[in-house]
DNA sequence: TCAAGTCAACTGACCATTTGGTCGGTAACC
DNA sequence: GGTTACCGACCAAATGGTCAGTTGACTTGA
């Protein structure tokens, strides 16, 4: 066997990722990610503290991939929520973790990082609605809010409400983006 | 102690639902729900069958209020936003236990009364869209799912995301109608 | 070159507690 | 007196978490 503690710590991560999106905190087992993980449920412990922080750790590598991945554009919010809906379609399972850190975490925990690069991007929605490229009946905040959810509303649709999604993804990317342009037009 | 069934079966699906909005499934404690309910855990388990079962139970209830209080009107999607968006604003859990519904449920286990009920309300978009009531640019299972999106895009919004909701629930509420009015323009 | 020593990666067995679920019995109501 | 709502006590299993000890890689020193 070969030992490399940042090996080990990445198999972690990727099982915890894998039962956290699937099961939620809750729901998670310790025992069944160091299984997946195929090392012992102390190296968990010694390396993330416990069941909370390994959550903690997964969720800020998912926030991070996210930044990095869905570069945001004030000036053409239809192609950003077109990306958005990428990102997500093609990782489930991170919209996923969003979804579970929204129930299971206690109301007020913020994560700073995240607050500050979006008050970068409220502050750009200002200014491209005061250059005239964006309208101005929306605040910026609604217009953050209604792009996201417009991007996520397929996979935030309830199967009890029966809608079968369009199978065809390429149609589903387009009435996003459509949708979006027509919350933009004056 | 007064000895009433029915009264019991309701104090603990109450409880029931607070603790599975809050927690989950499996984060909720069936020992915690009877302690609430103020009766013996054998009791849940005599009426109800099982914890998966008590969360049936709860979800069934929550979906016949949703379908009752909710009137759908194809003809006006902006006013039917409006309610939607106003009983889930009032009953936040039960938006939450959807969520969980649709988080901690297989997939593919789908309540055939909901089905129903959808297959109905896409009929009449699209014999709305065919009267030139509602424009044609999206089919109606998208329609359906853009309205109920935008209903809830405020509820949905992750607080990693930092943003704050605008703490006037009336204009809360205007920008939501406003996007469906917007969405529906041609 | 190699034995001794060090330190960090790793393990298996263990523990206290919690959890969903059950059962024999009790007492209120018809 | 029978039915049924209800209860306390209990159980097996699972769960998050710990710990004493082992193993392997690398450093040291002769």
């Amino acid at each position: 066997m070969v030992r490399d503690a940042d090996r080990t710590r990445q198999r972690i991560l990727a099982a915890a990722i894998e039962e956290f999106a699937a099961l939620g905190i809750a729901g998670a087992r310790v025992n069944h990610i160091a299984e997946v993980a195929g090392c012992n449920k102390a190296m968990l412990y010694a390396y993330f503290g416990n069941k909370d922080q390994l959550f903690d750790a997964v969720f800020a590598a998912h926030v991070n991939a996210y930044v990095e991945q869905v570069t945001f554009d004030a000036t053409d919010l239809a192609a950003y929520a077109g990306r958005l809906f990428d990102y997500f379609e093609d990782n489930p399972d991170q919209l996923r973790l969003s979804i579970w850190y929204r129930l299971e975490r206690p109301q007020g925990s913020r994560l700073e990082a995240v607050v500050a690069v979006n008050q970068t991007r409220l502050e750009q929605l200002k200014q491209a609605q005061q250059e005239g490229i964006l309208p101005s009946h929306y605040e910026p905040a609604e217009l953050l809010a209604l792009v996201q959810s417009t991007s996520t509303t397929w996979s935030s649709m309830n199967p009890e409400y029966g809608i079968d999604a369009p199978g065809d993804r390429t149609q589903r990317r387009r009435t996003v983006t459509d949708a979006v342009r027509r919350l933009l037009a004056s």
